[in-house]
DNA sequence: TGGATATTTCGACGTTACTAGAAATACCGC
DNA sequence: GCGGTATTTCTAGTAACGTCGAAATATCCA
C-alpha cells in the first residue's frame, strides 16, 4: 500500500459516522448491509448516508453491489489488511512486533505462535 | 482505546504532513528529533509544523520534551499499538487475523488488555 | 407505461482544516 | 537584563468537509 492510499483509507475512517458505518458492516461480515439498513441502524440521513459510503468506497474500504433495488455495501477486508499492514510496517519502525504486540512477525515462512515476548521497552 | 481516541488518532495521521512527521520520528526512534530538524527534513515552515506537531500530540501520538531551547519530539509507539490494536479488533470482525494475516494470533485468553470481545449487536 | 421503493446527486449552508507570515514566548550565554 | 536562537501563538485567507432537504435516477411489479 502507497502512502497516499494510507491517506485515502485513515482520512476515511477518521469520522464518526464513518467508522461506525465500518464497524458496522465489518460486524455483519461478507453478506453487507443495504444502504437503507445502515440508515436505520445509525440514524443518518439517506443524502448524508450516501456522502460517506460514496468517501469509504473511493477509499476502497467497502464495495458495492446492487440487489433488486437496494444496494448493498460490505466491508473490504483486504483493504483493512492493507491499511494495518502499512501502519506496522511504516509507523512501528519497521517491526510489527513494536506495535502488535499480541502477534508475533516471523521473517517469512515459518509461523509459530508467540510467547509473550513482545513487549516494547 | 475509545473510539473516539481512534477517531483522533485516525484523523491525525491522516495527513501527508503528519504522516510525514510520524514517519520520520518512528524512523528516528525514542531519542526523536527537535522541530528545527523536522522542519528543515521535510521542508515545512515552523509555525505549519508546529500545528502539526501539535495536531499529533493532542492525539497522543507523539510525545514532546523540552532540551535547552530545543523542543523533541518522539513518536508514541503504545499509542500506535494501542491503534493498531483497535483496529484489529473493531474493524477485523474480532478476529485480528482477519487483517492480520502475517502474523498469526494466540489460541485462547492469553492476552485481553483492551476490550478483546467487542461484540455488540 | 405508471406507480412505488431505494438510493444517489445536487445545491446551499455552516464548520473545520491547512497554510504561512508576523509577532510573541521560552530559553541560553554573557 | 540583553542579544540571539528555537519554537509557538496569532491572524487571516482559502480550501475542504459534513449536513440534509429536494430533486433525480434506478429498479421492481402490476
Amino acid at each position: 500500500m502507497k502512502t497516499k492510499d494510507a491517506i485515502d483509507s485513515l482520512g476515511a475512517l477518521a469520522q464518526e459516522t464513518r467508522l461506525g458505518i465500518y464497524r458496522l458492516l465489518v460486524q455483519r461480515g461478507p453478506g453487507g448491509l443495504s444502504a437503507g439498513v445502515i440508515a436505520e441502524k445509525l440514524g443518518v440521513p439517506a443524502s448524508s448516508l450516501s456522502f460517506h459510503l460514496h468517501h469509504l468506497m473511493r477509499a476502497g474500504l467497502i464495495d458495492q453491489e446492487r440487489q433488486g433495488r437496494q444496494l448493498f455495501y460490505a466491508a473490504n477486508f483486504d483493504r483493512m489488511n492493507a491499511l494495518v499492514g502499512y501502519l506496522t510496517e511504516n509507523c512501528c519502525g519497521g517491526d510489527a512486533a513494536a506495535c502488535a504486540p499480541h502477534c508475533e512477525v516471523q521473517p517469512e515462512g515459518s509461523r509459530r505462535e508467540a510467547s509473550a515476548r513482545t513487549r516494547r521497552g
